[in-house]
DNA sequence: GTGGTCTAGACCACG
DNA sequence: GTGGTCTAGACCACA
């Protein structure tokens, strides 16, 4: 599972996480019973605090996108589509907003911002790829 | 001047603030000499403390943004077009970068993008035209 | 660490503890990853508001002397020795280099301010042995 | 008279001036009976707000430096040699032992303090002299 | 009138 | 435990 952090960010680590982990669910990336990645090797891998993991994986256990079988892990739990779909949406939507507000307080117009978002959407998508 | 602050975003008041006069001014909007609202008469427009503007204020002074003449108040510094320029990009291009990784991350195609955006986009636009 | 505060020099106090750890830091007494005493501890030891600390070091983070780490403190941060040399020698210049002009406005002469100033830097300095 | 105010020094303008007065009168540069320049003069000669230069001037006048003659200005005062003395002398020593503060606290010896010393003084010394 | 500083204390976010 | 944010209000400095 690919997970960037930022540490310099400002941005709280477990926030970045949680905010990553929906991404990966609702998109269908980690699938209905996925078993995550344990708090212990992902903390490790991150170099993270365990508590900091733990924190990440209570709120998405809490917002019903993760399932917790004890003594065995966490998993991805089902989520029905249409509401998979519609979350999906409000998420990406509330980032679609903030940016049509900052263009319309810099007086940005469209084609610009469509310009400029086609040249990163392609930069990140061929770096996926690979 | 037309400044939202969101009291239940989580996003500190005073973060809002600088983010958006240095959009305001960046952008021009706000040109070189303009002087500022007054720390009182915007903390009692925003219903906010008094020094919560101060502390937004003192960043963009910090920033080279704002410039303190005493005892009369806060004014916008003059700035280098070039460098107004370059870091107006920079914060916007910041912004696209974001929602290109997140759309990436949650597979939603470009045209998806696009469409959204430009909804909101003209949604934001027409608000501002009232 | 050794701060000296003065309340009634009517400059701030803040400003005060910047001065002080800018120049701690710079002369490498105070060296990189070393954690700086808690802004609780510090304001009850030097009796003031622990927002006027937090004040101090937030210009000190802005300045890029100190770093925070979340949730556990905030440290020297790591300092190319070339520009802290370079800092280190023009935060001193000036003072230097105000004297200087006081002395020939004042038309003191060369000798009696060097004789001025070794009394001085002796008393200090013994003080500090102690 | 010659009157350095710098603007963006963070130092008050009316104690940038009261202080440069000061050095001024107590290193007999002007003399007993000297009449001050007026405040609008000044104000104007500076670009300075006239209540600034009034300030300085009363402040100058409270310290017994300055002599006011209603409907003819500002003169210097008399003042016992003994007196000057001991207050220049004061005054310098202020500054000498800020120095002599900030170098040990940086660690910065004797030999160094003087050469810098020295070098400015030297530079600012030959200035005055053109 | 302007902004700056400081206090006392509450509450939050982070690890 | 750490620092960050905000409030309500006092007082000061500056022009």
């Amino acid at each position: 599972m690919i997970l960037d952090v930022d540490f310099h960010s400002g941005v709280p680590i477990y926030r970045q996480i949680v905010r990553q982990v929906q991404r990966l669910i609702l998109s269908g990336i980690l699938g209905e019973g996925h078993q995550m990645e344990s708090v212990r090797d992902l903390s490790g891998r991150l170099k993270v605090n365990p508590m900091t993991i733990s924190k990440a994986y209570s709120i998405l256990e809490s917002e019903g996108l993760l399932q917790r079988r004890r003594g065995i892990g966490l998993f991805v739990a089902p989520l029905a589509e249409s509401r998979k779909a519609s979350q999906s949406k409000a998420l990406f939507d509330a980032l679609l907003s903030d940016v049509a507000a900052a263009a319309v307080q810099m007086d940005v117009d469209l084609p610009q911002i469509i310009s400029g978002l086609t040249e990163h959407y392609q930069k990140i998508h061929s770096q996926k790829e690979k």
